[in-house]
DNA sequence: ACCTGAACACCGTTCAAGT
DNA sequence: ACCTGAACACCGTTCAAGT
């Protein structure tokens, strides 16, 4: 979408569209086939035709469009995980966990660079890209409600319910960043057994 | 050490004792106060006092002195690792394996622009820098060994040591990295306990 | 051997100006 | 409103040259 480049053949017009999500549409394109570091602004501009000086007029700096990228990321990550979900009963609770881990780390490695910028570190400062908050929150929060149902249903340990769930995160990402770091080496067709394997284990420390 | 810059004043020779060393300090001098993406070797060069050109006759590109940033980085965590260790009884394998995640998880948080270096994106490439597989193998075989004796022990369940050592880490990694980015929050004060509570939840999970 | 001057091809960001 | 030309202050890296 939003093509509409010809290398200066027959531009009809220097007014996109939307010239904010096309800039957005090439991050996405640019993050699928190459590092999140090497991604520029400049190039941003030059795959969608503009000048580099028009990001500015939607977005305040480089950062501010990699916060909306990593939203964008975060909110398709959310729908795969409620989709893994819905694929187990209502009182599964340790079914609904696992899905969610798996979900979470086969995203990751199928979306290298695009969970790099997800996670990378230019969006740590807090309260800096607010815009980020609700889908984190939302995304944190189902995980959470499932482990509050799972201590009701008694089948997950008694414990602080914040700790476990963010015991759970800090096991998928974790795993996920040294799969994609490549500290860990796991072939592909073997990844969702791998992470069920790793999961299980923190599953089983919380488990009542 | 190595501090012969002098603003141009008195400098008395180009020739540094050691370039190298001296660059690789002012990496870490630099890191102890700035963000690890905000670090240029021109940067660098300019804190020691030399052409920035200097610097590819030590290192063939700025990747390489960043790996072995992080190899240094590694070298004092497994130091740190180490010593922790030696604090408990030799089949105290629950106390020893806690110590070592308490370390790793406070190293990360005490020295957070050196830990980005060294789980960063860059030295992801498989094979690029052959230096820092030995003390990365070193690190994990620690956690390894520790796993292995606590099964022999029967205090640990007796899974796959690989995948049991390689959930540990992610552990550890995983929550060392969500508290750099500020997606958990803890006082600093608290981490240690904090750290604890969530890996205990996972040597819960491997525990006989 | 070790270091530098000058240059290349990039960056992100800003100003004043164009339609 | 939306976009650009020109410029600023940076990058990493390379070449040919200096001691």
């Amino acid at each position: 979408m939003s093509r509409r480049v010809d290398k200066g053949s027959t531009r009809t017009t220097y007014h996109h569209g939307n010239l904010r999500q096309a800039l957005l549409d090439a991050a996405l394109e640019a993050l699928a086939t190459t590092s999140a570091e090497s991604i520029s602004l400049r190039e941003l501009a030059r795959r969608v035709g503009v000048d580099h000086r028009a990001a500015y007029r939607h977005f305040a700096d480089k950062d501010s469009l990699l916060a909306v990228v990593a939203e964008e990321g975060y909110r398709s990550l959310l729908v795969r995980v409620q989709r893994e979900m819905a694929r187990h009963d209502e009182d599964d609770t340790i079914g609904r966990l696992r899905s969610i881990a798996r979900a979470y780390v086969l995203f990751a490695s199928q979306h290298p660079s695009h969970y790099r910028v997800m996670s990378g570190p230019r969006l740590n400062e807090l309260g800096r890209f607010p815009g980020l908050e609700p889908v984190l929150t939302e995304l944190f929060d189902v995980v959470e409600g499932e482990v509050k149902a799972g201590i009701t249903a008694r089948r997950l340990s008694p414990m602080d319910t914040r700790q476990t769930t963010v015991a759970l995160w800090a096991t998928v990402h974790g795993l996920s960043s040294l799969v994609l770091a490549r500290r860990v080496r796991v072939p592909k067709e073997k990844l969702a057994a791998y992470a069920d394997a790793v999961v299980d284990r923190m599953l089983l420390g919380i488990s009542a």
